[in-house]
DNA sequence: AGGAAATAGTTTAGGCATAAAATAACTGGA
DNA sequence: TCCAGTTATTTTATGCCTAAACTATTTCCT
């Protein structure tokens, strides 16, 4: 199969049928992109007015409530997908605020433990009990039974573009 | 049913049933999260190395394209979903890049048309078929005799979010 | 040992996003 | 008429996000 990379092929009579496939791969990717952020822009209106927080934040915690050792700041960007430069500033305030603390590694003094206070895990905690519940007040209309189908779809799409990436990041 | 808002019950055997509906719904939003942000990373250094351009511009041209005598300002925020402050500047520069014109109505002076120019609609038209062709790209591993169940399932989540947030708004 | 390359993290510059307040123009009624 | 309320848009303050340049440290090679 020829790799599409720019634009259909106008040599063919396929040239409408690679627009038609373009048209379907836009409309999945508008129905993604409307999804997550209707539920995006909700989320982080109730986090800003019932908890003074952020989403960014929040995610930062969730991957700290799991790790009770603490986990290295470089892996971070890793798991949020978000770039190193970013987390800065969040780590810091996130520091100032009590809720992680920022340790040196003494084996190697470029590296940092963070990890959650006791203070900051009981936030985490009672945030993350409201986002549960306002995600299933948010989706409680779409039918439960079709839940892990969807789920399975975007596991799919997720794979599908993590190979196509890993593809490309080799030539 | 009872709506859970703030909490799971903690009176009955359900607590665990409602954790559980919880970890399903989020399973689902961390998986749609992943995905658009995961596509949403590359379009936009695919836009930014091959037409030094952002999304959020492309967006802009993308409704006006379609509508040849041009638009009220104020309907972008809407069909965009973001808020209106936030178009003053994207709007400023596409006018001062010239893809776009901005016109004060007559009718009423606080009104502002704006129009895509030739220039712009030729750069749009270019910008807009790559943009199909990445995403064919990316998602090409996906089978394409399932993009619409998901679109339709897609679009039932979407649908289920705004009910609820509509609900939300009469409270 | 000593210097090049790699790695962890921060800083800088620029753009996008919101909410809330401000400005300007219009509308409708006393 | 005039003035209170509404609507369209901009401004301000704050935070997130990236890419690219920079600092500090470690590692690896000779």
């Amino acid at each position: 199969m020829a790799l599409a990379k720019e634009s259909p092929p106008a040599s063919s009579k396929n040239a409408a049928d690679a627009e038609a496939a373009y048209r379907a791969h836009t409309r999945l990717w508008l129905r993604l992109l409307a999804c997550t952020s209707l539920i995006e822009g909700e989320l982080r209106r109730r986090f800003r007015e019932e908890y003074d927080f952020t989403m960014p934040r929040f995610d930062v915690l969730a991957q700290l409530d799991r790790e009770p050792s603490g986990l290295v700041l470089g892996e971070l960007p890793k798991r949020l997908m978000v770039s190193a430069g970013n987390l800065t500033p969040i780590v810091d305030r996130l520091v100032e605020d009590g809720y992680i603390t920022r340790t040196p590694s003494n084996l190697d003094r470029r590296v940092q433990i963070i990890c959650m206070t006791v203070e900051g895990r009981k936030t985490f905690r009672r945030m993350a009990k409201s986002h549960g519940a306002w995600l299933a007040e948010l989706l409680a209309e779409f039918p439960a039974n079709r839940l892990d189908g969807l789920v399975g779809a975007l596991d799919d799409v997720k794979g599908a573009v993590r190979n196509a990436l890993q593809h490309r990041e080799q030539t």
